[in-house]
DNA sequence: CGGTGGACCTGCTGGC
DNA sequence: TGCCAGCAGGTCCACC
């Protein structure tokens, strides 16, 4: 479901509700995530006060007093939902978190592939889950020098080289899919072969996409939702993704599908070379 | 080593 | 209407 730009979304709206509130009490339901939630690593969040909500990559930290860090991947179906208390329990809530003075936060995931861990502030730096991501699209690190870096030597489809969070940490298939469609380059094409000049397009366009898509809350299909159940507006502008049977947005070609590894890939076959 | 394909899980859709 | 195959926004690991 998520990347980036929702999880941005996400961060965004949870922060009103939840910054400077206390934990009061935190129920597990259901601990089968991707991996097994730490019950007892949870127990020692409770009576700590909630001091910032950011991300990285499209790991979303809520930053605790004390210097605990909880740490959230939403995986494809995870949503984090505040509510009134005594809301009642839904199908596949699986952590429940009360706050004082009422007001609780719920983690629901229908497929589970989500992942919620604890860790300290000292300790982030270590979490492999958090070590092995590349550059975040929104840092001046991201180039196209450092880009061409990793397609010049690749033969990987360059589609899914830009949504390897190891080298860019925040795309998925939906941007990496419209990326190569504002910058006419197919999904399919081996990184290997793009021009310095194509790549550089490509680093120049990723953050402008994701800041327009972050300007419309992100993308909702199905199950996306942000903090207050709202969806996000920008399954309205997307160019490729999804598409596939329309007409492109610039020229009068078809929008067509195509099965890359086991991912969907979109593109107008006549805009992108 | 880089690259691919499958596994993980539930729910929805479309074809028959 | 009912059933079943196929597919979904992500990540990780085994295998070639």
């Amino acid at each position: 479901m998520p990347e980036l730009p929702e999880v941005e979304t996400v961060c965004r709206s949870l922060r009103p509700h939840l910054v400077g509130r206390k934990i009061s009490h935190i129920e597990v339901i259901e601990a089968r995530l991707r991996a097994p939630i730490d019950e007892g690593a949870l127990a020692q969040l409770v009576g700590r006060k909630i001091v910032a909500i950011g991300r990285k990559g499209k790991y979303i930290l809520i930053r605790l007093d004390g210097g605990k860090v909880w740490v959230f991947h939403l995986g494809m179906s995870g949503k984090l939902v505040c509510l009134a208390s005594k809301t009642a329990l839904r199908k596949h809530d699986h952590i429940v978190v009360q706050l004082n003075r009422g007001g609780e936060f719920r983690y629901h995931d229908p497929r589970r592939f989500g992942i919620s861990l604890v860790t300290t502030t000292d300790a982030l730096g270590e979490l492999a889950q958090l070590r092995r991501l590349g550059v975040d699209p929104f840092d001046p690190e991201l180039t196209g020098a450092y880009l061409f870096h990793f397609t010049r030597s690749s033969h990987r489809r360059i589609r899914d080289l830009l949504f390897d969070q190891q080298i860019i940490a925040g795309l998925g298939n939906i941007y990496a899919n419209e990326v190569l469609f504002l910058t006419g380059v197919k999904p399919a094409a081996r990184a290997y072969r793009l021009t310095r000049k194509q790549v550089q397009r490509i680093a120049e366009t990723i953050p402008e996409l994701l800041r327009q898509a972050i300007r419309w809350c992100g993308t909702s299909f199905s199950d996306y939702r942000d903090a207050d159940d709202k969806r996000g507006a920008f399954q309205n502008h997307l160019r490729v993704y999804d598409r596939d049977g329309e007409a492109c947005r610039v020229c009068p070609s078809i929008i067509k599908r195509i099965s890359l590894g086991n991912r969907s890939a979109f593109y107008c076959p006549s805009c992108q070379k």
